[in-house]
DNA sequence: TATGAATGAGGTTTCATTCAT
DNA sequence: TATGAATGAAACCTCATTCAT
């Protein structure tokens, strides 16, 4: 039996194969352009990037980058969404941790660090000045979660009694996060290693406390 | 026979102490202007500042600032200077108090924090991110000399025994710097003793370590 | 007899006299201010020249020249005025001197050089390009009597037979002109000899043509 | 059997020839834009014409002339370069004929002045007044080569008895040029022939001098 | 009369964005 | 999909000019 229509569906699977494979390899691009844009603005701001500083980094001209991002804004918001998963996540995962506070903190410390300085994106999760509205917006929404992530560490530190009795879990990962950006500057450009030594310097300060 | 004061003498007092009024007064309005550029940067930073933003402010329009001021990272330039004086020189102040090193440390955080909230400077002196290069050469050499200020003081408390023995005050002064300037989104909006319990906690941090 | 009248009239002729002196001192506040026009216009033209520019000159502040002048264009109508009267009147002395023509062709030549030199002024008269219309209109009829008058005089040598007879009034006095205006920027700088060496040489090219 | 020609070969070439067409299509639309810039220099004075002059020659905004040059300043330059290569090259292919001077002489100021008229680019090869500096020292170099031509064609021609033995080359050059720039306003408006008699009328000039 | 503050128009330039190809 | 041309809004800045003092 001739089986006609099945070549019809072959051509139909092939679509939609090819289709899949080239939503795929768009979802791949638009990846790369995102991580251009955040590198640019994590360079040198916001409002001092512009397109063809984005499109530079890609070997592309800025009016490109149009057929995958919706408008600067569009990608600044993405961009903050994306760090805000990968720092959010980071903390995620170290809560579903069981061993002692103590040493989760230190460790979730160094990962912070080392994403700010690797992401270049600490500047939009955690510095909204001067920002579009709406990217403030969806920002403050992921900086709020993440310090929650952090005081609900420092509560379980305190209620176990891994941490000091008088412990302020809300002013502690206040503390921590502003110790932690505030020295961005500081630390973004030194080693793995350096860093490394400045978040357990960080960690024994706020462990010390009290 | 007492003479009367000759009448040349008080024509040229006249016109020295107009002449002096006048450039009082120009100082003030230039003081005014500096300041409404300060308040803007501080709210949007200097590349989302726009000349009109800072002309509004006045009630002016933007034409009528370049009497005073020669451009727009001019009056960048001037807002860091004038933060920086305010900041170090206040340090130096405590600097100069003989109390023990923990109690000059609980005031010193108390005003830099006050200060960040009232000059709301602190975005230039620390936040390099993006700004014209000239300025940014100025703010290093006040950001250093403030820090090494900071620095000094850990150091004057490890060597009295008034902080413990292994301080190391190069990290000390970079952790409350970090402290205060990475959490002054948190506690610009509130009110001076909301402020001050904040420094206290975050004074008590520093002090606790080891 | 008292003659208290005479008082009053010797006021009122002091009043005239003062009032008489203030015009005149007046006037040579703006004759000072045409100066200043003039020789900043010549050095930036004029468009590139602002009040600014001319004030400075002055030791004074832009806004005081307007007690004086109308406008920037109004100074440049009248500095326009003045060189070409300047220049007019130079000639008309020339051509009322009955010595031969190609003496008085040469000595008109030095003239009209060591103005251009010393005035200043030959861009306005003979320069129009981009002025304002008006200035342009008042300075075309300048331009013209000038150029009628050297006309005229080549016309007077050569039916005087001093000149050949083939000569053309008009091109001469085209070509002449546009020699002296032409070059001016090759010899404004040099000493007065330097340019009478060149104003005899132009003289001999315009007198040993055909 | 003939093969006929490889495809790939023929995309390859379609392709090189539609990126050298897009080039080149570029390149009319940037000569079309230096074109417009120099009429409008030419009319109006360098600091006297907008971008919105020139754009407005075109059809276009002005923002749509930084496509194609890089600023106002750099499309002066552009306009004194290619104008000053248009003048030396005529002269050049003047210089490199073998006819006797006088006849190459009669040709190269006809040229001249119809250049003049043609390009509309007197004004910046030779009137550097309140120029940007930059453009003044571009200028003046082709200036400088130009005089250079002037006086070689005058010196060669002095040697070779075609010219009073007793010419000043240099004199000579600076004359005839003043003689032909300082009349553009005079005769840029005629026709062809027209300016054709005062060409020779003015080369006459020259030669029958001495 | 001269000053200095302020204005408003206009200039050059940048840049996100659109659109035809 | 990427390009390159073009746009239009908005930015910084200049400057002739006005006005109160």
């Amino acid at each position: 039996m001739t089986q006609p229509p099945s070549q019809s569906k072959k051509i139909s699977q092939t679509r939609a194969l090819g289709s899949e494979y080239k939503t795929q390899k768009r979802d791949q691009r638009r990846e790369k352009i995102i991580n251009a844009a955040a590198a640019v603005f994590a360079e040198k701001g916001f409002h001092n990037s512009t397109l063809k500083n984005i499109a530079d980094h890609l070997g592309v001209l800025p009016a490109a980058l149009y057929h995958y991002v919706e408008s600067k804004e569009a990608a600044l918001i993405e961009v903050c969404r994306r760090s805000g998963e990968i720092f959010n996540q980071t903390m995620k995962d170290h809560l579903s941790d069981d061993r002692p506070v103590p040493e989760i903190l230190r460790d979730a410390v160094r990962d912070h660090m080392q994403n700010n300085r690797r992401e270049l994106v600490y500047s939009f999760a955690f510095r909204p000045q001067g920002l579009p509205d709406e990217s403030v917006r969806e920002m403050g929404l992921i900086a709020q979660e993440y310090q929650c992530l952090w005081e609900s560490l420092f509560d379980r530190g305190m209620k176990a009694g891994d941490l000091a009795s008088n412990t302020d879990p809300h002013m502690s990962a206040i503390a921590i996060l502003a110790m932690m950006n505030g020295s961005v500057e500081y630390y973004s450009g030194k080693t793995e290693a350096e860093i490394n030594k400045i978040a357990n310097h960080f960690t024994d300060i706020i462990l010390g406390a009290f």
